[in-house]
DNA sequence: ATGAAAGCGCTAACAT
DNA sequence: ATGTTAGCGCTTTCAT
């Protein structure tokens, strides 16, 4: 910047006007400095501006891994830049402590804020951060042990859409296999249909089976469902991989049993029959994140949201299997 | 770190060695100031840090969407964090514009260097970041109109081990579909085909359809190979979208013909065939990436290498349907 | 082993 | 409309 400003022969505060787009600088300087920049291929040090500046205008986004598909991401990225901010996205793995390296480091770069999808336990460390003014929205699963603004799907009306499809196609006994219960959208998810099974007045007894996403789990848990007197017509699966865990499990038997699964994916029509699916609304939960970050820096003080965003059943042909 | 440097009594180079580790520092100093940061919620600004120590220790991924899957990113990931490197993501969405403006925004953050995946054209406006120092590698496709290191698939030979599968199978008439020769793979792949035709002793005509993806044209193309009086028994497709939009296409006809897919992908599995697919070394390329991301930040002047890596066919069915 | 001073590249505040 | 000065938070250099 000081070789741009001996350059141009002008001060180094002029260079700055000009580099900042300032409308207070004459043409003539304006010009004479722009060409120097070209001259010299100058770019100017986003740190030390920040660092000047305050501010920095970038938002973090930690994610399980920036190698995997995230939907929700692009809305999140387009609304951002919209707004003038820049996303940066990092990995959390799903791992405690590989979050809090990634939160940290977003930290330590003093960014806006961050949007978090965050993992199972333990966010009291973000309090420090919170109290100094880092803006936090947590999404798809809430933070535990602080409060922070929130955009989670409506688990419990999703569950409850597919159970309902189906009862309405006809089935009475509709299993249930999904993620552990210790993850808080495998925790929701079983409740709400255990809850759907008690509301339709059918024993919960071996049809529920929350757990881990394993080959030989699964296949147990179809084994008990598809077993007995009285075997289940009808599977609802809890998410993405539990319902290709699924649906590998079944082998040439998927399109016997009705199905419906929690989450879409881009190739689910795909599938003979195409599978029936409680899609989340990644749009609306992106677009809301960034509604709440952008209120957030507008108002600390504000007491936390939590926003529910509402599932969509899409019907493709699995879920509409008769008993 | 005045506010440290204070409250446990020593001087700022005092606090400033402890967060760096700095071995030169009394135990007692040591504890002291450490609690002190402790107590504080002190975190260094790492903006400040980097400008005055220079380097920055992160590396910038410009790839299409952080959004979508990325396996290469995985790997990267990886290798990274072993070399004691960040990575950031940011979003290309394949536009001549936006990449270059988030090419431009890791420079202005005086990124170390980054990993690219081109878009079409027009990487001279890189030169003068390389020039300064930033370390540059490509990988999918070249970079144009400047020279970096480069980590590529072996396009011709994924395309050959599809052509020969097929043929050893019995196929004498097979077609490829792909996309649009404009595109670096695109033409890679398409030429290849053409040439395995010919080795073949087979004619071209009416056999390779490289072109957008879009619904219309992949259909006038399929109709184009199945139709007339020595229709294609066998197709070739030139990446994940034109495989997608093809599958979509046939409909229940899937399976009828032979397909091989370039491009593997999470759920080809479970397609009825399961798709048969030239899987691209995706671990393999981040991996090189990265090593020749470390090996041009030691030697900044070594000449520009380019890496090839090898295809794998990985038959599951839909390529080994006889004609 | 610890400290004081200088300065990384920039912008904010205050001249002129 | 342009220039001058100070200082963002840190590390480096040089003293002690």
């Amino acid at each position: 910047m000081v070789d741009v400003a001996r350059e141009a022969g002008v001060a180094l505060r002029t260079v700055s006007r000009v580099v900042n787009g300032d409308a207070t600088v004459g043409p003539a300087f304006a010009s004479r400095v722009q060409q120097a920049i070209d001259r010299l291929g100058y770019q100017p040090d986003e740190r030390a501006r920040q660092l000047r500046s305050g501010r920095t205008g970038t938002i973090g986004a930690a994610v399980r891994h920036i190698a995997d598909a995230h939907p929700v991401l692009r809305a999140v990225d387009e609304e951002a830049r919209e707004a003038g901010l820049t996303v940066v996205a990092m990995s959390t793995e799903d791992d405690e402590v590989r979050e809090r390296e990634a939160v940290m480091s977003m930290c330590r770069r003093r960014m806006d804020g961050i949007i978090i999808e965050p993992i199972a336990d333990g966010h009291q460390y973000l309090q420090p951060e919170i109290d100094s003014g880092l803006a936090v929205v947590a999404f798809d699963r809430p933070a535990t042990g602080v409060e922070v603004d929130t955009v989670l799907s409506d688990n419990r009306g999703g569950i409850r859409q597919a159970f309902e499809h189906l009862a309405a196609h006809g089935h009475r006994r509709i299993g249930y296999i999904g993620d552990d219960e210790r993850i808080y959208t495998g925790r929701e998810r079983a409740i709400a249909f255990r809850d759907c099974l008690n509301a339709a007045g059918v024993g919960v007894e071996g049809m529920v089976h929350p757990g881990p996403i394993e080959t030989a789990r699964i296949g147990a848990a179809l084994e008990t469902l598809r077993g007995g007197p009285d075997p289940a017509t009808a599977i609802v699966t809890g998410n993405f991989s539990t319902t290709v865990a699924v649906i590998r499990a079944l082998g040439s038997g998927y399109g016997g049993t009705a199905l419906v699964g929690f989450d879409d994916f881009g190739l689910a029509d795909l599938l003979r029959p195409a599978l029936t699916v409680v899609a989340q609304g990644d749009t609306e939960i992106g677009r809301t994140a960034i509604e709440l970050f952008r209120s957030r820096l507008a108002e600390p003080d504000r007491p936390v949201r939590t926003v529910t965003v509402s599932t969509t059943l899409v019907a493709r042909g699995s879920g509409e299997i008769r008993p």
